[in-house]
DNA sequence: GGCTACATGTAAGCGGTTACATGATTTA
DNA sequence: TAAATCATGTAACCGCTTACATGTAGCC
C-alpha cells in the first residue's frame, strides 16, 4: 500500500474532513514533508471506501450540494497504527536539482557560480525566517501535549534542515571568495 | 527539457562513456542528489542522439561486443550551458515518509516513538561516518581545483544535511525523554 | 565450465502533475 | 450579478521503478 493511502488515513485520524479539505490540508499542514493534489486524493478515497479503511457519510450544503465527509474506520485505524509501528528504511537520496547543478559548476565563472549561490541562499534565508514566525503557535517549547510535540518536531526538523541549507550555502559561497 | 537529460550531458561534459558506465556513475559518484536506472538511460541517451546533443562511437570490446562510447556534442554543450546558467527556484519540499510518520506519532506511546526515531538516528549517524571517510579524497580542503571544488561542496552538503538529521533526531528524543 | 561483470535494450505499472470538466455556494 | 471559493470528479501525460529479455567478456 502505498505511502499516500497512509497520509490519508493519517489526515483523517486526526479530523473526519472532505477530500476538498484534505487537499488543503496537504497545502498547509503537511506540506513540509508530504504533498498530494485533489486530482490523486479524490481517487484514493475511493480506494480506501472499497477498502472499507474509510467511510462517508453525504452532508448537504445549502440546498442540494453534497459532500462527502470522510472518516477512518476501525479497520482503518487498524492499518494505519500497522504502519505507524513500521520503522521504514532509509531510502535513497532524493533529487534535487540545485546540487546537480552546483556539481557541474566547475563548467561556470567564480561569478556565475556566485550568482547561483547567492540566489538560492536569499531563499533559504526567506523560508527559514518564514518558519520561524511560526515558532509562537506553540504553547510552550517543546510542547507537553503529544499531537502539538508531535508538530513542534516536524516544525523543529524544517528549521534546522533550512539552517543546514544556509550555512551550507555560505560556506560555499566564502570558498568562492578566495578564488 | 527534463533535468535527467542535463544531468546526462553533465556528466558527458566530464567525460565520455557508454550507457552502463553512466549508470554506475549515477550510483557512484551522483546517488547523493539524482539516480537514474539503465531503464531509464538507454531510452533518454536514444532521444538525445536524435536531437544530436550527444553522439556515439562504436567500439568493439573482444571479438563482436559492439560498445556505444557516447560523447556530448557541442550543440549538447551549448544546451546544458543554457541549463547550468540557469537559476531554478526552490521547489516544494519532497516527499518525506519518516517526518510524515512522525507527524501523526502522537498516537504512538513514548516508547514506541523513541524506538522509531532512535533507528532513524541510527541510519543517520552511520550514513554521516561513510560521507565523513571520504574526505580523505580531497587534495586540500577546500580543494583549489575547480572541479575537485564542486565535488567537495556537494560532499559538504551531504555532510551538513545529515549532521541536521542527527542533531534533530537528537533533539526529539532528547524531548521524549521528558515526557 | 561456471560465475561474475559487462553491455544493451523493452514492457508493464505506479505515483504524481497538469489540464479538462462541471456545477453550487458564498461574499462583495 | 459577478467573482471567488467550495466541491467533486476524469483524462492525458511524464518520470521513474521493477521486471523481463538477451547475449558477450573476463576470470577462476
Amino acid at each position: 500500500m502505498s505511502t499516500l493511502k497512509y497520509a490519508i488515513l493519517g489526515v483523517l485520524s486526526r479530523s473526519s474532513m472532505t477530500g476538498y479539505d484534505m487537499a488543503k490540508e496537504f497545502e498547509t499542514s503537511l506540506f513540509e514533508f508530504w504533498n498530494a493534489k485533489h486530482s490523486q486524493i479524490y481517487p484514493e478515497l475511493k480506494n480506501l471506501t472499497a477498502e472499507g479503511l474509510v467511510a462517508y457519510d453525504i452532508e448537504i450544503s445549502g440546498n442540494v450540494l453534497e459532500k462527502k465527509l470522510y472518516s477512518i474506520t476501525e479497520k482503518g485505524r487498524q492499518e494505519f497504527r500497522k504502519w505507524e509501528l513500521t520503522y521504514h528504511k532509509l531510502q535513497t537520496a532524493s533529487r534535487d536539482e540545485f546540487r546537480l547543478q552546483m556539481y557541474f559548476a566547475y563548467t561556470l565563472s567564480p561569478g556565475e557560480r556566485l550568482a547561483l549561490m547567492e540566489a538560492r541562499l536569499a531563499e533559504h534565508r526567506q523560508k527559514l525566517e518564514h518558519l520561524k514566525k511560526k515558532e509562537t503557535q506553540f504553547s510552550s517549547v517543546p510542547p507537553k501535549q503529544e499531537e502539538e510535540l508531535m508538530d513542534y518536531m516536524v516544525w523543529l526538523g524544517a528549521v534546522i534542515r533550512e539552517e543546514g541549507n544556509c550555512s551550507w550555502l555560505e560556506t560555499c559561497i566564502r570558498c568562492c571568495g578566495e578564488t
